[in-house]
DNA sequence: GTAGCTCTTAGTCGT
DNA sequence: ACGACTCCAGAGCTAC
């Protein structure tokens, strides 16, 4: 009990601080800002559906052709040869300065929702309002909620944690960054927003505990980096030969930053210390994702090609080579390993057509729900995520649908839409809104059911 | 052990 | 409506 109530302190306390932050921050920006604010203002235009031909700088907005719009300028017709988009400011190693006219408004309402958001969600009336909710009636797909925001194949979705805003961070394979914000207003523009901070797949979105204006993305191209909008400047954070594949904070130390490299590395990056502070060699291939337990943060899973997902205390991980707490061992690669609310179970997502259930006191427990997870090369792989209680389980279906799996019995509802054009992928819940969930797709479209 | 080849698969875009 | 193109995933195979 004290522990949470001192928890909930340190949270108010960097939740004031930053709030005071953002106010100069906003303030800044605004200042800067204010000619191209009133430009917005003034016209009708929507945001990014303009071409900037013949510009060249530092500027990070997407071309069309990787936006999925066809190109119009000559400069990029004259390539028909080159499908993917050109060579970008990206692989250059040092800080990215956004070049842009809406990144003001991008930031103004991140800030602005991040400041006006209620201090903390009371997680009992979170819990009464998930014990009343049933997937299978609950949700539904309107057209205003779908779009195609990105050329790519997305690999990464992440809602940011606002009450009243449905704002949304996707990473594509072109190393395309996109926000939308769903909740635009109606006149001015459409709530998109696109970059372009990497030059390879975007594999990893994560956005600071308690500042949600720090997004940090890593990408095969090797480099983490921050989004910082307070500061409307793409950070470079650290740099490799190797990609990377996935990308946490840890939900408590917030100044950890871990991360999966290369054949099976996982390293962790000091905030404080702005270098590597430690690596070990979890894995024999890839980490495709790591996940901590909520309730004992020191709990971490990792999900690997290499077939294992395990399950490792941070207090026992100082060898190179350290073991782990389980494993659960699949046939084939595994895709996603991610603790359940309660932090009970874990789930794990294999090309075996299996997801596996670890449960019980040292998570030694195994069962396993068939499912058909072959999505070949053309779209992300699959990977069920945890709704808002241990009761389901949401992941892609290759009959464009989302399966809705109930962890208990096993059982399996497909939820289709006349609007939805291709097969979901990857998923995000929302984490303070009882049945809001984002599904992205292979050609770069969201949806969001309600 | 590993480098190299081959097959699979969905969706977009251009005609 | 159709065909070309995508192409850093993963596995199984062969050849060294």
């Amino acid at each position: 009990m004290a522990a949470a109530k001192a928890a909930l302190t340190e949270y108010e306390r960097r939740r004031l601080e930053n709030i005071k932050r953002n106010e100069e921050m906003i303030a800044s920006i605004k200042r800067k800002a204010n000619d191209l604010s009133t430009l917005i203002k003034s016209s009708k235009r929507k945001p990014h559906r303009i071409a900037k031909p013949g510009k060249t700088p530092v500027v990070l907005r997407r071309s069309l052709r990787s936006r999925g719009i066809s190109p119009d300028s000559a400069q990029e017709t004259a390539i028909p040869t080159t499908p993917s988009p050109p060579v970008s400011l990206a692989k250059q190693k040092g800080p990215l300065r956004i070049v842009d006219d809406f990144v003001a408004t991008l930031a103004a309402t991140i800030l602005d929702a991040e400041e006006n958001a209620p201090l903390h969600r009371r997680v009992e009336s979170l819990q009464n309002e998930v014990e009343s909710w049933n997937p299978a009636s609950a949700l539904s797909l309107v057209p205003e909620n779908t779009r195609r925001l990105l050329a790519g194949r997305i690999l990464t979705v992440c809602f940011f944690p606002f009450l009243d805003r449905r704002l949304l961070a996707v990473g594509d394979k072109y190393g395309n960054l996109g926000f939308w914000d769903a909740d635009f207003g109606e006149s001015e523009g459409d709530g998109s927003y696109v970059y372009t901070p990497h030059s390879a797949p975007v594999s990893g979105i994560s956005l600071h505990p308690f500042s949600s204006s720090k997004v940090f993305t890593c990408s095969y191209d090797g480099f983490i980096r921050l989004m910082d909008v307070g500061e409307t400047v793409f950070k470079m954070i650290y740099s490799t030969e190797d990609s990377i594949f996935s990308l946490i904070h840890h939900p408590n130390n917030t100044k950890s930053l871990y991360f999966g490299e290369g054949q099976g590395d996982l390293k962790m990056w000091d905030e404080s210390a702005g270098k590597i502070s430690s690596s070990w060699d979890l894995h024999e291939q890839r980490i495709n994702t790591i996940d901590f337990n909520r309730y004992n943060a020191n709990l971490m899973a990792t999900s690997s090609t290499d077939g294992i997902a395990s399950i490792w205390d941070l207090r026992k991980i100082h060898s190179k080579k350290p073991e782990c707490i389980t494993t659960a061992q699949h046939a084939r690669a595994v895709h996603s390993a991610y603790f359940s609310p309660s932090g009970t179970c874990l789930a794990t997502t294999s090309i075996d057509d299996t997801v596996g259930i670890l449960s019980g006191p040292s998570f030694d427990n195994w069962t396993t729900i068939k499912h058909f997870n072959q999505t070949g090369r053309w779209l992300s792989s699959f990977r069920a995520i945890w709704g808002w209680d241990d009761r389901f389980l949401f992941m892609g279906n290759m009959r464009r649908a989302v399966d809705i799996i109930t962890v208990e019995d096993k059982n399996i509802v497909p939820l289709e839409s006349p609007f939805m054009t291709a097969i979901p992928c990857r998923f995000a819940v929302h984490p303070q809104r009882v049945g809001l969930l984002a599904g992205a797709t292979a050609g770069g479209q969201i949806y969001i059911w309600s």
